[in-house]
This record gives structure tokens, C-alpha cells and sequence, in this order.
DNA sequence: CTGTCGACTTGCTCCAATTTAT
DNA sequence: ATAAATTGGAGCAAGTCGACAG
């Protein structure tokens, strides 16, 4: 590893800079959402075969909003080519370091990354084209020289340090050898260059090692088993076959629980400390001990030093990892009872389930505010009242700028008006009044008391008390969506062709429930109603289901919380899958590397598909209806959407998932631009660009290659990966503060590959001015200490203020200090702003739920130092309780 | 194969609660 | 103390992908 490190140079600074390092992932530019919002002004690229992507809703006001400029250009990030290695998802050097050189490694990836080097997104900024940039253009243009500068700085420092450092133990721990028959398939099927073989990696390594050296570490016995079994096919018989051998052991746990629900709580609770939270389930009582104690220390601490913190913190969590070691072994067994069922596929999620069904939203209360039309006030009954005010509340979002929303309302509540009502159009409907009794019920509600408000609040929890738990084999777990959806308009996102129809109220007779077959089954909230089904279907973790009032053929489902050991299980899963990948990515990328120039198109198209989902994190692209929003996957790309630039890039433009705009512009290997030409000619801009595909015939393939593999593992993978490197290279001694700044930073590098991003905040552009605004003021503070400086040195007194007054005489030095103090003041404000410019349009949460293996972060938190709570909030620490204990040398 | 169903994951926005700045 | 900014988390839409029927 170390060797590695050095032998390349420039690694280092590209992992730091944002504005600079070569991204090869890189989305130069987010392109902001907002502005799309605004429809005319939004489109760009001729290109882009869908045109809007309408989200909007957040513009109070109708028309163009404040938010209009928000184009930023970023900074043009210029990535150069050295890049690639960065962002690309190199393997992790460490991973590397069995058999083959690193030199070895380096050659084998490198045609693949290093020409893939992103490109400074030429366009964005154009081809958003959006709106201006005028307005910013002033004070961009200084601030981000002047930023620029500064990032720069700061990266180097950060790049510089040691990427040596951990590296060493991890490469001791790494390197056992031992190569195991699952390679064979793989690698006879793929025709690996010579590079490629070279340098495998044992698929086993990684997995072995870690619970070989670590027995200690998570104590588990689950864990290994579970690791082992992921390197078996998903599906076959035999895994169920193994998880049963060791779940049959505990068997009469499990029936004794699902007799005897109570018993197992108390067994385990007093095994453990006796905590009395009897509501929260075993698993998190367990693994919250080392976070709750961090907190508890690290509260205080944080106050007092940095140090100490860490300190404390360290040796309080080292001191918990025992405990809980200790807790976890007991209760694993139980828990793995649990646990292992689920792991198989298809096959039992649970033994036992009892739950209190949902709980369902209040019934209309009219309010009997008239709306006009033409004028003149209505009566309408409390049916047509309720669908008028779901209307009138939305009077100030963006929906009442599309007709597509307003005529699929029209439809819908004009069969409740009927033919005929007085109300005959929808333009001469004036629901103002109804708008703004809501807006005065909003505020009342604002005004309340903070009293009132917590009573309310006491009795909202006392009526719902009982539907958030479920107990799960005697476990008590939280419920997630307990809470029946509300009647209202359906609100689409970007143009959806249902937008604005009436998601109609659900009753008990819509509702299917589950639960377990011993268990009490929920009376019906609603008198005389019953539901429409009771299953007791312990194949699937679901509590209850209705059918989907806007497309009937879908469901809303109620299942627990993330919190929960299921759903914890399957979350653990899906990152052993993706770190299984990284055992074979290298084939895998070889394979496809040749299959670009196969004759076969299909396999030109499997070859060229995967290639964009491995590099640029595409998602797979199922096939749409034509009754849904028209966005786009790898697989369902428009010939539209890729524009070829000689002599080697593409211009991806399309909008994806939620009618995210997705703006990238990438240096590919000549065989794939070559590729993407041969796909797109002779077809229509709105053609498929990958005809022969379809994610099914993508994954079947995918699968061949690795077992369980499918397209979205590569998300996970290059995600966490990224994390993983990132934070290995670039974390250096320093107080937390900067470490954690260096999470941020590989945070943000994720959100960006994965194209994460948030709409801007109304109040963006007030806070941007107002800082620059303060940063003029210290620079003009700054300005006139120098002066004084140099009147001082030269004898003469300072300057008079703004008043007229006469400061106080400073001797030279302390003017210096003060200068100085300044200076590290202004540069703080424009690094903070730059940040604030930099990620107004990047989500950073999507990714550390979804994609980011929480074990990375917490092994990084425990050789570091941070304490977890400062990454993971509540919920997350609760999502990644089964993360806690791992092992501090843990690496993706 | 293909299409549909079904289950589960991912993703963004809103709004209230909390924190931070003034 | 108050206002502004940030954060947490609910809410629900929109994806992915496996199973299975025809």
C-alpha cells in the first residue's frame, strides 16, 4: 500500500480538490433543479428529449421566484485528467496489494480510468442555460477567484498528508492468500487480459481476513456465516439449507418466543444492563450502549478540549465495544434466529408478528368557508368542500402553473360537483377565501402557546402510542409508516402525467393486513367496517397494504421502521454484496473492456451499459408507463440524451429518477464513444440508445458474472468505495473539527457521482449577499489597520474613525496581530461561503443512508477518534445499529 | 422470452424542532 | 430574547428487481 501510495503522485491532491481534482465521477455541475421549476426558462439542451423537469413546488409564489438564478455556475470544475484515478472507484489500494504489484493494479485499471477522465462540464453552465448567471456574475467572479485560491490551499494541505499511514496494518491484515474456487466461473467466462488476471483477488480474501484477525471483533458468529454465504450464489437451496442448520440449533428459541413473546425481552434485558426501555428492541438496547455513552462523554467533553473529547470518547467507546461484545454474543444467539431466516432469500422474514394494525387520518371537518365563482359565492357539500380546499392549499405552488394539474382536478372534482353544478369551469373558480382561512388556520396554529402545542402533541402520541410497535420474535421493534395516508391531490414530480388527481381516502376495506398467526388480529378502527384481508404471510415484512388510489395496480405498504433488526439485516446485505463486487470488479470491467468492440451488438450493448453504470453510478433504467413521468435510466437512455464530442466525450443530459436533470459531460474510452455512435445512428432522437437492452437482460448477465450481482450494487459499491478511499487518504492528525470536515468532503464526492441533489433554499441568495456584505466590511476593517500599522511604525497616530473619533494609539504589534486575526476572518468567511456556494444544490443525506456502509464511517470514526455522533444523527445510529462493533481496522 | 405483479429500496421536499447568530 | 439558519424526520413518490404466468 504504502509503495502504492507513492508511486503515484498526484493521487493524493486529487482526492482533496474539489474544484480541481479530477473527478473522473464528477458531475461538474449539478445542474440546479430550481430552475427548471420555472418551465420556460428551464430547458436546455435541445438535446434532452424530455424537457422539463418540473419540480417545483417550492416557490411560494407563483411566477419566477427569487430562486431564479440559480444556475450557478459552479466554479467550472476543472478536473483534470489526472483525476481519474480518483474518482474512479479505484479499488482500494489496500485491496490491491495481494498478488499483483501495484504497478500491476495501476496498468490493469488504467486504460479503463485514466482515459476516462471527466471533463470540465463544458456546458453546464450554457446549456442550462438558464438563467443567468448575470445576476451572480459580480460576485462570483471575484469570490470564486479568490476561493479558488484558498480551496486550493486547503486541498494541498489535506492531500499531503499521509496516505501512508493506516495503510500498513491494513496491508498486513490483507495479505492472505488464498484464492477460492467461486473465481473459477468468473473468470472463465470473462475473457480477462492478462492484466486483469493478474490481478484478481481472491474472492475470499477480504472477507476471511477480516474475521480471521478479528475473531474478536464482532464476536459474531452470524456475521461470518453471513459473509460466507454471500460469496455462494444468493439462490441456491444450500444457503438455506446452512442458515437453517445453525438457526435449527436455536429452534426452541424461536418457538419459545413466538409463545412466549414477554419471555424473550426479559431474558435478554436483564442479561444486559437493566435499562428500562422496555420499548426499544433488543438489538438497539445492545449496540446503543456505545453510542448513548459516547454522547453522554462526549457532550460534556466537546465542550472542554478537543482532546479530552477524543480521549474520553475513545476510551468510553473501547470500554462499551467490550460490554457490548459481551451483550452481543448472548443475544446474538437469540437474535440470530431472527436474523438468519431472513437472510436466506424468499424464505421466512419472521416467526412471530404482533402488531396493532394502522391508524387512519381524521375524517373531513367542512369549515364552511365559501369559495366564489364568477363572483359570487358557493355552497358546496362537505365532499366537494374537502377536494376544494385540497386545491386551494396548493394555490401557491408551482402545480397551478401546470394544466396538467389543473385539468386532471378539473376532472376529478367535477364528478364529485356533477354535471350540473353551477361551477362549470375551473377559470372562473376563485378559491382565495378557502386559501386564506387556511393560511389563518396555519398561523393560529403558530401562535399557539408552546404549552398548547406540547399537549397537543402529547395527545397526538398517547392516540398513536400503540400502533408504532410491532413485536417481531419477541422483539419490539418500531413501526415505520404506521399512519394511513391522507386524502389529497396526487403531486407528481416533474411532469407527471397523473398530476393533480384526487388520491382518494382510504378505509378499512382497502386495507390488507399481515401478522402473525397466533396473534391478536387489530380490531377495525372504523365501527362497522372490517378489513379487506388478513394474511399471515411471514415470506414478506410488510404489516399491511392498500392498493395505490392513484394507479391501483401499485401498493403503499406498512413496514417497520429502519431501525429494525429486519430491516438492518437486509441493509448488511446489501453492502456484503457490494463489497463482494469489489472482488471482481477488476474482471468485470476487463470483460466489458473487450466486449465494446464485440461483433455482438447485444454484447456491445451489455459492455457499453455497464461501463456507464460502473463509471458514472448510472441507475439501471427500468422500462416506464406511458402514465408515469417520462425519465430515464442507463437502459432506457434516448439517443437524445448522449451527444458525442469529438474526439472522446459524451454529453449526457437527461432527467432521471424523480426528473432530476442529470448534466455530465465525460472523457470514455474510444471504443465506447465509438460504440455510443454505432448505437445512435440511423434512429430518432427518441429512439432507445440501447435497443437490445432492457435491465432484465442486463442483470441476467451481470449475474453471471457474480452471483446476486444486479445493477444497483455497482451504485453501492462505488459509493462506499469512495468513502473508504477518501477517508483513508486524505484523514491527517488534526482535531476533529478538520477530520470531520474530510467526511464532509468525501460526502460530498459521493452525492456528486451519485448526482444527489437538493433544490436551493429560498433564503440562499439573501445569505449570500449578506455574506459577502460582512466580507467587505472586514476588508475594509482590514484596510484600515494597515494603514494605522504604517502610521504607527512610522510614529504617527491612527486614523480617525467613521465618526470623526480618534482611536486608541496600537502599538505595531498588536495592529499585526490584529491584521492578522482578520485576515484568518475573511478567509474563514469566504471558505464557509465557497462550502455553502459549492452544496446549495447537493443532498448529502441520500447517499450516508442509502449507500454509504456505516461500518466504514464508524471504523473510521474509532481510529480517529470522532465520535460517531458526529456523523450519525439519532436515527441513523439507531438505522446502523448493526454497525456499531465493527471492527476499528474495517475497510470496505 | 415477455409482461405483470409484488415487495422492497431509494430520493426529494416539507415542516417542525433545534441550534446558532445577533 | 429573538430571529435566522440548520437539521431531523415524516411523508410519499419513484425507482429496482425477483418471481411467476402465459
Amino acid at each position: 500500500m504504502a509503495v502504492e501510495a507513492s508511486t503515484k503522485p498526484n493521487a493524493v491532491y486529487d482526492f482533496y480538490d474539489d474544484d480541481d481534482g479530477p473527478i473522473v465521477f464528477k458531475r461538474c455541475n449539478p445542474a440546479s433543479r430550481q430552475n427548471q421549476g420555472n418551465s420556460e426558462v428551464r430547458k436546455p439542451s435541445p438535446s434532452t428529449v424530455n424537457g422539463q423537469n418540473a419540480h417545483g413546488q417550492k416557490s411560494k409564489t407563483a411566477v419566477v421566484s427569487s430562486m431564479a438564478s440559480p444556475v450557478k455556475s459552479p466554479p467550472p470544475s476543472q478536473k483534470s485528467s489526472a483525476s481519474s484515478a480518483k474518482a474512479s472507484p479505484v479499488k482500494s489500494p489496500v485491496s490491491n496489494s495481494k498478488g499483483s504489484t501495484p504497478l500491476d493494479d495501476r496498468l490493469k485499471l488504467s486504460p479503463l480510468r485514466n482515459v476516462s477522465t471527466a471533463v470540465k462540464e463544458v456546458g453546464v453552465k450554457d446549456d442550462n442555460g438558464l438563467k443567468s448567471d448575470d445576476e451572480d456574475s459580480e460576485d462570483d467572479k471575484p469570490l470564486s477567484s479568490r476561493l479558488r485560491g484558498n480551496t486550493n490551499m486547503a486541498n494541498k494541505g489535506l492531500g499531503a498528508s499521509k496516505a501512508d499511514d493506516f495503510p500498513i496494518s491494513k496491508a498486513d491484515v490483507k495479505s492472505d492468500p488464498e484464492d477460492s474456487d467461486d473465481e473459477v466461473p468468473l473468470s472463465s467466462r470473462i475473457p480477462k487480459s492478462n492484466i486483469g488476471s493478474s490481478d484478481r483477488k481472491p474472492i475470499y480474501s477480504n472477507e476471511k481476513k477480516p474475521s480471521v484477525s478479528k475473531v474478536e471483533q464482532n464476536g459474531s458468529i452470524l456475521r461470518q456465516k453471513q459473509q460466507n454465504s454471500f460469496s455462494m450464489p444468493v439462490k441456491r437451496p444450500l444457503d438455506n439449507v446452512n442458515s437453517s442448520g445453525p438457526s435449527s440449533a436455536k429452534k426452541p428459541k424461536v418457538s419459545d418466543t413466538s409463545k412466549v413473546v414477554k419471555v424473550k425481552q426479559v431474558t435478554v434485558k436483564a442479561e444486559e444492563k437493566a435499562d428500562d426501555d422496555d420499548h426499544i428492541p433488543i438489538a438497539h438496547r445492545i449496540k446503543k450502549l456505545a453510542p448513548s455513552d459516547n454522547k453522554l462523554v462526549s457532550a460534556k467533553a466537546t465542550k472542554v478540549k478537543a482532546t479530552k473529547v477524543t480521549q474520553s470518547v475513545s476510551s468510553s467507546s473501547k470500554k462499551i465495544n467490550k460490554k457490548s461484545k459481551k451483550v452481543v454474543k448472548n443475544s446474538q444467539y437469540s437474535k440470530s434466529t431472527k436474523m438468519l431466516p431472513g437472510s436466506g432469500d424468499g424464505q421466512k422474514k419472521w416467526t412471530t408478528l404482533v402488531h396493532n394494525g394502522v391508524i387512519f387520518p381524521p375524517q373531513y371537518t367542512p369549515h364552511g368557508v365559501k369559495m366564489l365563482y364568477k363572483g359570487k359565492e358557493v355552497d358546496l357539500t362537505p365532499e366537494q368542500e374537502e377536494v376544494a380546499t385540497m386545491f386551494a392549499v396548493m394555490l401557491d405552488t408551482d402545480y397551478m402553473q401546470k394544466p396538467k394539474f389543473k385539468e386532471n382536478f378539473w376532472n376529478d372534482w367535477r364528478k364529485l360537483l356533477g354535471r350540473n353544478h353551477v361551477i362549470q369551469k375551473l377559470e372562473d373558480c376563485d378559491f382565495r377565501p378557502i386559501y386564506n382561512w387556511h393560511q389563518d388556520q396555519k398561523e393560529k396554529k403558530k401562535q399557539m402557546s408552546s404549552g398548547e402545542k406540547k399537549a397537543q402533541k402529547e395527545e397526538k402520541l398517547k392516540q398513536e402510542e400503540k400502533y408504532m410497535w410491532a413485536i417481531v420474535d419477541g422483539v419490539k421493534e418500531k413501526v415505520g409508516n404506521f399512519r394511513v395516508e391522507p386524502p389529497g391531490l396526487f403531486r407528481g414530480r416533474g411532469e407527471h402525467p397523473k398530476m393533480g388527481k384526487l388520491k382518494k381516502r382510504i378505509r378499512p376495506s382497502d386495507i390488507t393486513i399481515n401478522i402473525g398467526k397466533d396473534a391478536l388480529i387489530p380490531e377495525c378502527p372504523v365501527p362497522g367496517e372490517s378489513w379487506k384481508e388478513v394474511k399471515h404471510d411471514n415470506t414478506v415484512t410488510w404489516l399491511a397494504f392498500w392498493n395505490d388510489p392513484i394507479n391501483p395496480k401499485e401498493f403503499k405498504y406498512v413496514f417497520l421502521a429502519a431501525s429494525s433488526a429486519l430491516k438492518g439485516q437486509s441493509d448488511k446485505e446489501k453492502y456484503e454484496k457490494a463489497r463482494k463486487l469489489k472482488d471482481y470488479i477488476a474482471s468485470i470491467r476487463a470483460a466489458y473492456t473487450k466486449d465494446f468492440v464485440s461483433r455482438d451488438i447485444t454484447r456491445r450493448q451489455i459492455a457499453v451499459a455497464t461501463y456507464l453504470i460502473d463509471k458514472l453510478a448510472l441507475r439501471a433504467g427500468n422500462e416506464k408507463d406511458d402514465d408515469e413521468a417520462d425519465t430515464v435510466g442507463c437502459c432506457t437512455l434516448k439517443v437524445g440524451n448522449v451527444e458525442c464530442i469529438p474526439p472522446n466525450k459524451l454529453k449526457f443530459d437527461f432527467l432521471g429518477k424523480d426528473s432530476i436533470q442529470y448534466v455530465n459531460t465525460v472523457e470514455v474510452e474510444l471504443p465506447v464513444y465509438k460504440a455510443i455512435g454505432q448505437f445512435q445512428s440511423g434512429k430518432q432522437q427518441n429512439d432507445d440508445l440501447f435497443d437490445k437492452l432492457d435491465t432484465a437482460k442486463l442483470n441476467a448477465h451481470l449475474k453471471e458474472l457474480m452471483p446476486g450481482l444486479t445493477a444497483k450494487v455497482f451504485r453501492t459499491y462505488n459509493a462506499s468505495i469512495t468513502l473508504d478511499d477518501m477517508l483513508n487518504r486524505g484523514t491527517k492528525d488534526g482535531d476533529v473539527a478538520e477530520k470531520i470536515v474530510v467526511y464532509q468532503q468525501a460526502n460530498k464526492e459521493v452525492a456528486i457521482i451519485c448526482n444527489h441533489q437538493r433544490s436551493v433554499s429560498k433564503s440562499h441568495t439573501t445569505q449570500m449577499s449578506k455574506l459577502t456584505e460582512k466580507i467587505e466590511e472586514l476588508k475594509v476593517v482590514l484596510k484600515d489597520l494597515k494603514i494605522d500599522l504604517d502610521r504607527a511604525r512610522k510614529g504617527k497616530p491612527p486614523m480617525k474613525d467613521a465618526d470623526g473619533k480618534r482611536k486608541r494609539n496600537l502599538t505595531p504589534e498588536v495592529l499585526e496581530r490584529k491584521i492578522a486575526q482578520t485576515n484568518a476572518k475573511i478567509e474563514k468567511m469566504e471558505r464557509d461561503m465557497q462550502t455553502k456556494e459549492d452544496l446549495k444544490t447537493v443532498a448529502l443525506g441520500t447517499s450516508k443512508i442509502n449507500y454509504l456502509d456505516p461500518r466504514i464511517t464508524v471504523a473510521w470514526c474509532k481510529r480517529h477518534e470522532v465520535p460517531i455522533e458526529k456523523i450519525f444523527n439519532k436515527s441513523l445510529l439507531a438505522k446502523f445499529a448493526w454497525a456499531m462493533d465493527v471492527d476499528p481496522e474495517f475497510r470496505f
